[in-house]
DNA sequence: TCTGGCACTCGCGTGCGAAGAGTGCCAGAA
DNA sequence: TTCTGGCACTCTTCGCACGCGAGTGCCAGA
């Protein structure tokens, strides 16, 4: 069982480890925070954290470093969410106010969440299946070739190619559209598959192939695998990263090219709020020195997508997440509104 | 003037600085290349090299090390642009084929450019005012609120809302949908302002100024600015930069997330084959220590956009020009065909 | 349970010397 | 005139020893 004041020591060694980036030590610690004891009774307290498996000593004779597990209690008993401040909270609305489209909206997200956080912003865009249908538009583009566009509440637009295996009239064209959008306008996304699937035998028999087929890609749009999209910003502050940073950021920059890591990394948080993953909780090894903040941000109460950064275990927590909190509020107002 | 040896030693330090990383010394280069002549020849014609410019040593009693104006006269007089292999060029086709959107083509041609060159790929979307319009589409979103979307022939979508001054009606969208479509479908971005100046007379007078609004915000989404967008990728090969990284990556990365730079330094090559900007030649600071290969590409005869790399100009000249120029002739083929 | 003291460890910076790579220059050969 | 071998010189790099200082662990006493 840890005392009161071991914690305090611990949360020092956090806060004072975060700031300088270098080993703490027990004198350092009584200087800068007034525990009101001396530096041999926080050796003490510091064997036992080290014991206990909180901090950690690069080699003997150096300061302490916390580890991914102290980073874990410090984040979850010993600081709260740091709330924005109102200036802050002015500048994120007015900088994601100006944006023109929903691409807009999720580049300006990215830049402002790299800006903040002086981390490495990862925004996925919003989910289709979680969406709701705001139109979907079929346009010949010659008598056997379709263009299928879907687009959603969140004004994300889809679109996709369609090879008719017969020629398809103009009239049976707006027929399609027409009763498409009759059933799935306003509809979730995931609803659709169960929307749709008797389409066809509305269709004379020579139209059925091409309906069917219009149908297939629609829905093969939808698989879980295309439908997520992500942009990441902000890389550049990498080099922030620490003097061992060659080492370290090679496989961070190499995990953040693969889209399918960053999607499974922001799909495993589960919590509705803020979520952090320190250090070795990251499945991902190329991310083992790093800890990801991430957050759920939707138009209504629920979530259609995450957003989050990357940066190192050695980060501002507490700001982090409020800076990350916030900004998914005002992405979810903002797409609300659009 | 310098003589067909002198020449020669140039391209055999490039060489060597390219594949070693390291200053080569007059010994080593006799070893590696039969110049057929002594190391003490090849040191007087160093020498002379470094009068003229092309070559620098580090330190004194260091090899020498190619120079920007040494690389510049390396990629003009004494080295082509290797051609792809059969095997490549099969690859390239296999891997861009297989792509479903436009989005999933620029995806796909980052990621391909990154890997066979091993440096950063960029790749600019295609133009909006240099490609053709396909299609225009007007949604109504509530009574005074419209969706416009632009889709060209190359496939990219554009998409922006309109708040119309007055409520607007179904029959009267149709009717603007339909001669906005009449007018400008198959013609150029570039001269569809012209095409619809005079389309508000058409229409009743209340519904002039929603015509009007429809326009103006169509005549912004095609202003040069907004126009271009980009996507980078395989910036996990900046850590291949060379030993003394962490000073040049940061601004490396820094310029790469500006997108504004990368748009100008694209901008600026005119030639119409592969471009090479080495060093200094690039008037961004940051990418003072990196070359930029360029070309551009499209599905006709005129080029659409801008793709390249950008790496350190240590780096194997002939091969990435012919990676930039291999891969823009395919995607020009793939955007074609779509 | 806390505190002051003390011995101990160990990383880091410094200085020095040897080794090695590479150069510039010169005199002689082709 | 051009090339070559030889030689002295310059610097960088590496290994090593040394001292300093930060920080620890432990112990006896308050």
């Amino acid at each position: 069982m840890l005392g009161e004041r071991r914690l305090q020591v611990l949360r020092a060694i956090v806060q004072d480890y975060v700031g300088t980036e270098e080993p703490v030590g027990s004198k350092a610690l009584t200087e800068r925070h007034n525990l009101g004891v001396s530096p041999a009774t926080v050796r003490n307290d510091m064997a036992a954290l080290e014991d206990e498996g909180f901090i950690a000593q690069p080699h003997t004779s150096a300061g302490r470093i916390p580890t991914d597990k102290g980073y874990r209690l410090f984040v979850d008993k010993l600081a709260g969410v740091k709330p924005m401040t109102a200036p802050e909270r002015r500048a994120i609305q007015n900088f994601l106010e100006g944006a023109v489209d929903l691409d807009d909206v999720v580049a300006r997200t990215v830049r402002l969440l790299a800006q903040l956080t002086r981390q490495v912003a990862v925004v996925q865009y919003p989910s289709l299946t979680r969406s709701t249908v705001r139109h979907v538009e079929l346009l010949a583009l010659s008598p056997a070739r379709l263009m299928l566009v879907l687009i959603t509440d969140t004004g994300r637009v889809e679109q996709r190619m369609v090879d008719c295996p017969a020629p398809f009239g103009e009239a049976s064209l707006a027929d399609l559209r027409a009763r498409l959008n009759s059933r799935v306008a306003g509809r979730r996304f995931s609803d659709v598959p169960s929307l749709v699937e008797d389409l066809p035998e509305a269709f004379e028999a020579e139209d059925r192939g091409t309906v069917s087929t219009v149908l297939s890609t629609l829905l093969e749009t939808l698989v879980e695998e295309n439908e997520e999209r992500l942009m990441i910003g902000g890389t550049a502050n990498l080099t922030r990263f620490g003097h061992d940073f060659p080492l370290v950021i090679r496989p961070v920059l190499e995990a953040l090219e693969e889209q399918v890591v960053l999607l499974k990394l922001l799909g495993e948080a589960k919590d509705p709020g803020v979520t952090v993953r320190i250090g070795h909780e990251n499945a991902h090894e190329g991310l083992n020195s790093t800890s990801v903040v991430s957050v759920g941000y939707g138009s209504g109460g629920e979530a259609l997508a995450k957003l989050g950064v990357v940066g190192p275990t050695r980060m501002d927590y507490p700001g982090t997440m409020g800076a990350v909190r916030a900004v998914a509020r005002y992405v979810g107002q903002i797409l609300a509104e659009s």
